[in-house]
Parts: structure tokens; C-alpha cells; sequence
DNA sequence: CCGGATATTAGACATATTCTAATACTTGAA
DNA sequence: TTCAAGTATTAGAATATGTCTAATATCCGG
């Protein structure tokens, strides 16, 4: 995140320390993280930060489209930057949550649901990430 | 459920009265209730049954394959007596959680996924029921 | 009926999230 | 700079879901 300041500013959020500290906490981090992890790295960055604020920061954030929310650990709620449709995998040894690109899966049949008006939908996957032999994982 | 007693025991479950009105009143829900919905049906349905007894006998059932855990809501687990495989619709409306079948829906791609093991997977949509016209629903 | 294994219970505990009401900050105008 | 109004932050209380504990109750084979 660059600029966390002119990006809030752009979506209409006042850019305070602490938001700004949380938006640079959340905006470019790609592990899922919850509202608990959250405070712990805004509040490495720079301010105290309380944990009220980080929650009313983050359901801001949601509302004002910077961040959407998923649900995909059991007991809380995970904050995604990721705001466009995207599938997610979930491994099963430690819980790491990934994006799986749009593109890369289609789902076929939906006109077997001619009585839904479907808005969003993704596939959500488990199992275990191989580790491969010859890069990094 | 016409045989509830025989069914847990048929699961190696100890069909006390308790666990026998909690599966009774889960076992052919479809509604993915949560655990302090199945605590008020079971509680209607004959005996004093206490949280601890719910949440203890909810846990044994789903380790013993009667009933899943189901994402689907926040805040919350729901439990699903429907274990085989099959995809979700949350009405966004009120939160209704409908069971779409396997077969309706195709996933193509998981070629691109071929750095994980995927042990199970499932579409999960949002939207809108539609109400159709000549039929109830 | 006895005794050991198993099941149930109330309430304590842990955790996630929201609410409340007091305090602090920001901003624009005088 | 000072003021006031609006906005943001805060600690801690409140609420909700779920687990744990330790005492009590039930079940079942002998």
C-alpha cells in the first residue's frame, strides 16, 4: 500500500492514523487475516490502536468496498482485499486460505436454477497444497 | 426420522433419550439449523436437554458421519444431516440456506489447480429466491 | 443390586464481536 | 488562536457462540 492516506481519502474515509495504519495492515495482505490479526500488525505499524477501532475500521472498510469479508474459518470472520469474484482453497493441515483466480474454474448447470437469481457465487475448495519439487511453496 | 434409536445405534451411539430428541430434531432438518435452534426443538420435543448435552452430542454425531458442519453463516456453524457431497444457496433475503444437488452444477478447470490436492469441494451461491407463480415455494 | 463406564448438567471459562458513553481529535469559521 | 460541531477513538461492559470442569446421574454386564 503506497498510499493508504489517498486511497481512503478516494473512497471517502477519513484518513486517520489509526485507519490508516489498519489499511495498511489489511489493503495488501493476502492471507486472510482476522479482525484480532489485524490489530496485532496496525498496531506494529505506528499508533495504539484499540481493538474498537480496528472493528469499526474494518465494517467500514466493508462498507465502503475496500474490503469484503468471508467466511471461511470456523469462529471468525476472515477480511479479504481481494474485492472482485474469486474462488478460495482452504488447506486442511493448517488452515491457510488461498485465492484461486475467477478464470480459472467455470461452473456449468446454472440454468438448473431458473427459480434463483443468482448474484455472486464461488467455489470453494479443500485439501492440501503439494509442495512442488523445484520452486518454492 | 422413524427410527431414531436405531439409527445411533447403528453409528455405535448410545441412543440416550437426550441424543434421541437432538437427532430427532436434526437428523431430517433441512433448514441448516444451528446448535441453539436444535437446543429448542430438542427441548420441545420430550426431555430437559441442556446446551453442554446439544453441543457434546452435535460433535459426537458429526464425528461419527450422521451430520456435517457447515460455513454458512456468520457467527455461527450450521449442521447439515445431508452428507454427501452438494452445493449451497443462501437467500440473502433472510439467510434461508437451500441444499442445490451435486449433479446440477459442473466445476470445470481443476487442471489449473494441479498444485493442490483437492479432497472435496462445493459451489456456494447468493442471491434471490424467485417466487414461481403456480407453485408454492 | 453393584460397580465401572458412560452421559448429563450447571456454571465457569474463552473468544469474537458489538455497544455505550466518555474523551479526544479535526475542521472550518470568527 | 479559539470555539463549536461533527467525527473518531477508547476502555470496558454486554452479548453470543462454543468449550471445559467437576459433580451428579444413568446405563449395563455380572
Amino acid at each position: 500500500m503506497k498510499n493508504a492516506v489517498a486511497f481512503l481519502k478516494d473512497h471517502g474515509i477519513q484518513p486517520t492514523a489509526q485507519r490508516v495504519a489498519i489499511a495498511e495492515a489489511v489493503l495488501e495482505n493476502t492471507d486472510h487475516p482476522t479482525a484480532d490479526e489485524i490489530l496485532v500488525a496496525a498496531q506494529e505499524r505506528c499508533s495504539i490502536v484499540s481493538r474498537a477501532t480496528v472493528y469499526n475500521a474494518l465494517n467500514l472498510f466493508v462498507e465502503k468496498g475496500l474490503l469484503r469479508t468471508q467466511l471461511l474459518r470456523e469462529g471468525t470472520v476472515v477480511f479479504d482485499p481481494n474485492v472482485h469474484s474469486h474462488h478460495h482453497f482452504i488447506d486442511e493441515t493448517d488452515g491457510t486460505i488461498i485465492d484461486i483466480p475467477w478464470d480459472w474454474l467455470t461452473v456449468q448447470g446454472q440454468q438448473k436454477l431458473k427459480n434463483y437469481d443468482i448474484r455472486e457465487y464461488q467455489v470453494i475448495l479443500r485439501g492440501r497444497k503439494k509442495r512442488s519439487s523445484h520452486k518454492g511453496g
